[in-house]
DNA sequence: ATGATCTCCTGAGCGC
DNA sequence: TGCGCTCAGGAGATCA
């Protein structure tokens, strides 16, 4: 899922273990960080689309990618900004998707659905086996649609107590479907909100606006937390990309509750459960999480 | 307007 | 072994 080499030959293993490596923001973040280094600078000399559509709204307009230049690469929750010198990629990962360098020519991966070939002899392709990516052009970065409607970024500085406090306030959701609605705060999948609730001690039933003001500022650590202790981590896996093919950074933080449903809260004892809200899988520890 | 539910898709993992 | 079923997940569309 990684930013990374595509690999001479085999196939990608374990890419759908039960922790699977779905890319959430520290992930995006990661991948952000190698493509500013490696993207950026090169020139688009030719680009073309294969295989099944994705969930973007209509066909990527090829035409217009051709001979663009990357000036930047950015990240607004878990959408890649791709900066051209005139206009905007914007790649969602969705489950599977995975951004890899390869040789010009190379053999392709199954589910291979974009190829751009750049000015440096290497190809960028976009690999996708569930298609539920997104990938769409802009042509102005004021029309970016996902920036727009998404809410604040989790990991952005002005996401302080008083602000959490507010859209708190506001929600009458659960406090586990606020932390995964990207209109409120943006970048938190499922693994990290039931990990971010069991690390600030909160209920995932708990409503969002009947959080106390005194435990705003636990929640909002809790969240950053999380955050940047995968981010830590998911480097670490990226710098060494090539040798630990599949091997997702989330195989290394340390999971509290995700699926960990029957095994003993390390903080309280208490069973850890898993319940279904809003149709997805949310794991706590009900002796802790008030 | 808001929150809940359905939908898309593939392959892992299970039971028979 | 091999078939068929269930499940997981993000986000847009749709329903209540």
């Amino acid at each position: 899922m990684r930013l990374g080499q595509e690999p001479a030959t085999g196939t990608l293993k374990s890419a759908h273990a039960p922790t699977c490596p779905v890319p959430e923001l520290p992930e995006v973040e990661t991948i952000r960080r190698g493509l500013e280094r490696e993207l950026v600078g090169r020139r688009v000399e030719a680009a073309e689309a294969c295989g099944g559509p994705l969930r973007s709204p209509s066909p990527l307009p090829l035409g217009r990618l051709a001979g663009r230049r990357f000036a930047a690469a950015r990240r607004h929750a878990k959408f890649l900004l791709l900066d051209l010198d005139r206009g905007v990629l914007v790649v969602h990962l969705g489950m599977t998707g995975k951004l890899l360098f390869a040789a010009q020519g190379g053999p392709r991966r199954a589910h291979t659905h974009l190829v751009l070939r750049l000015d440096d002899g290497r190809e960028l392709r976009y690999v996708d086996p569930r298609r539920f990516g997104m990938l769409r052009l802009y042509r102005d970065a004021r029309d970016v649609e996902e920036a727009r409607h998404y809410g604040i970024d989790a990991l952005d500085p002005a996401l302080d107590d008083a602000v959490l406090g507010a859209l708190l306030q506001r929600s009458r959701a659960p406090l586990k479907a606020f932390l995964l609605d990207q209109t409120k705060v943006a970048g938190l999948g499922n693994i990290y909100a039931c990990e971010a609730l069991w690390r600030a001690g909160l209920s995932p039933r708990r409503l969002a606006r009947n959080t106390p003001a005194s435990r705003v500022p636990a929640l909002r650590g809790a969240i950053v937390g999380v955050l940047h202790d995968s981010l830590a981590q998911g480097g670490t896996s990226f710098n060494d990309y090539v040798d630990h093919i599949g091997q997702p950074g989330r195989f290394l933080l340390d999971l509290a509750v995700f699926q960990r449903d029957g095994g003993a809260c390390r903080r309280c004892d208490a069973d850890v459960r898993r319940i279904v809200q809003s149709g997805r899988s949310t794991f706590f520890c009900p002796g802790c999480q008030r």
